[in-house]
DNA sequence: TTTCGTTATGCGTTTTTGTCATAACGAAGG
DNA sequence: CCTTCGTTATGACAAAAACGCATAACGAAA
């Protein structure tokens, strides 16, 4: 038996922020690319499209910017935007899961 | 822009146990029956009935005693293991959403 | 034996989620 | 000029999960 956490934010009751986007971000700004970072973190790239765009909608920020063709094909580069809500995010994030976690051994020992 | 958060317990990685299935025990609690206990927190009754056998069978806990037919059709009261259980759930949760909220403000607030 | 409000459950429907195939793009190199 | 390459971009279908309707069974009391 363990337990689990998550925080998330959202804009009109609806989700658009978490932990799995923000592994997303942090891989796109790794790799320059929406298809490598789909890859590092086991999602189809197609699912890492649709969240990259509801993100943008929903937020009214541009978090990408994106080129089509070219050397390499192409790529994707997170905006200071991004970055910087990045940022915040993690920093609501971190820690969070511990202190959950010393609750829940203390309550359910051992 | 508002934080939401949760926290559940899973046992061999499936969700057994969060916020909406406290809900529900203690509306069983309060009620009597499984029934009245789902329209009280607006899902089906075969939701309701659904959650109770997943989390009976992967708890491996008897969490409530059923009585069908007779004076008033019946009805469904909890178990002492499922009120310790209860109880141990609301301490761990009770106070984490505060901790996020208070985060929250800190960091992207005003 | 009728009534009543439960519990119990099968099953078709709807909604959500995931996956596949394919087009478009454009810099570089031949 | 045109082929190549690894991207981004989407539609459309498939699979899975969630939902909820319809109906049976139950048994104490009147």
């Amino acid at each position: 038996m363990e337990i689990r956490s998550k925080i998330w934010v959202e804009v009109d009751g609806e989700p658009v922020f978490g932990r799995g986007r923000r592994f997303l971000l942090e891989a796109i700004d790794k790799y320059g690319s929406i298809n490598q970072a789909a890859k590092e973190i086991n999602i189809s790239y197609r699912k890492a499209w649709s969240y990259i765009n509801a993100m943008e909608e929903r937020l009214g920020i541009k978090l990408v910017e994106r080129r089509t063709g070219g050397k390499n094909g192409g790529g994707t580069v997170l905006t200071n935007e991004a970055r910087s809500f990045l940022e915040k995010y993690k920093k609501l994030e971190d820690g969070i899961k511990e202190i959950v976690d010393r609750r829940f051994k203390k309550i359910y020992g051992q």
